[in-house]
DNA sequence: CGATCGTCGATTGTCAACAATCGACCGGAA
DNA sequence: TTCCGGTCGATTGTTGACAATCGACGATCG
């Protein structure tokens, strides 16, 4: 059953956008790696206009940065920037809860349910690229259950900033994807009559996040130091 | 005394995004008011590729709406608008104060007292805009003192949406600037010891700005309806 | 007289050439 | 050898022309 919804506008800026950021958030485009605005107007067949417009975009999305006359490059987070990262998305995804607490119906636990299985199955499988995905998109029902078209904005930003984070994460370190127990708890506050528990158990699965960070960083050699993402002094250029 | 920070890097795009975000925000160009390449691109002399690009940024930053192939206008904010903007900064704030609170120092509080005379003289002055101006500058404080990068962030999209919705209720209603006590709460609150009364009087003020909007739109006839930024059908084209 | 379809002006989307700026390289002088 | 200045290639910024699309107007047919 086809939908009679309006057929989606579409220009080459968009489609550019698009693909770059599913390259960028692939990992297929290393953080630091610089971008060319001739070389990629070639790769995608369009000319430089449309190019910068996307370019512009993901810049706002900040995936990437640039600095004019000089270039511009895939964004490469800082440790400041991920722990910036989780500790407002605890707000926000409290905010979230605390907006859809009251009007939870059986459409949403049944989703919320939904999506766990779906992510559990990726887990199984062992695609760690699909149980990233998956793990959004279960963190992302709140959001979208909120109805709240800001947060939802605010929370598109953070997660493409996340995305960049794991994409890096995985890059660097190989990624064991998310353990299998790991939203049983998130899932058991979601679907009671706790809020307070559900606040404390947002801030605790963040808190496991950044944990992450923290471990994969020590287990760099020093040197390494706050620019993670794989960028050494050579390969900025 | 001069700074020697590094002189910002100037294009075209920047000081156009500059110029139209300070129209917009000053209420020289109304809501829904369309906005034409070929137009703006000859006011502002320069051609339409900077131009576009100043208007995408303005469209990121939710000051424009556009349609592909069909036009731009300045976005006029809905009821709801005004509701997530206020909710969600709410959210924010909140969350700035927790990153601040065990972190605030002599200076801060000074700065803190100096933007309230600030505001004060303003409101005094009975100049509007600027208090307008002051008042945002009053509640910025806290986001830069946070350090938090993504929530300074996040605080600017939402101001800007604040300074248009202000705009257009200016436009529209005549604003008389912000009440003489109304941070007076506000204030000793952020100057106290106590997080949880910080908390409740955050979400006391923002009550009290919605409030203002659900009393203006009680004013209006009831036919304006919903899109109340002084944006009839007439005048969307 | 009303509805429908084609046409047309207006507007945005796209392109390729030109200008401005930057960083790196290189040569020379202290 | 090191530092300084100039030059040059590479890259982005900017421009004006051309193509695609849209909404409105008007003619035509029932």
């Amino acid at each position: 059953m086809p939908t009679l919804d309006p057929v989606p506008r579409s220009t080459l800026r968009a489609h550019v956008a698009e693909r770059l950021r599913a390259a960028i958030l692939a990992g297929d485009v290393a953080p630091g790696a610089p971008l060319v605005e001739t070389t990629l107007s070639q790769r995608f067949d369009v000319s430089r206009g449309p190019l910068r417009e996307a370019l512009r975009q993901l810049i706002e999305e900040g995936l990437l940065v640039t600095v004019p006359y000089t270039g511009t490059h895939v964004a490469s987070l800082s440790v400041e920037d991920v722990h910036e990262i989780y500790s407002l998305r605890t707000a926000l995804e409290v905010f979230a809860f605390e907006q859809v607490w009251e009007r939870r119906d059986d459409r949403f636990r049944r989703e919320l349910a939904h999506r766990n299985v779906a992510l559990l199955a990726t887990i199984d499988a062992g695609d760690d690229r699909a149980s990233i995905a998956s793990e959004l998109e279960l963190h992302g029902l709140v959001y979208e259950a909120s109805g709240h078209k800001l947060l939802q904005r605010a929370w598109h930003g953070l997660r493409g900033r996340l995305q960049l984070y794991w994409a890096a994460h995985h890059r660097a370190h190989g990624r064991r994807g998310p353990r299998r127990d790991s939203h049983d708890s998130y899932i058991a506050a979601a679907l009671g009559d706790d809020l307070a528990a559900m606040r404390l158990e947002i801030a605790d699965h963040m808190r496991r996040g950044v944990e992450v960070t923290e471990r994969f960083l020590r287990s760099l050699p020093a040197a390494a130091g706050r620019e993670f993402n794989g960028v050494t002094k050579g390969d900025m250029r």
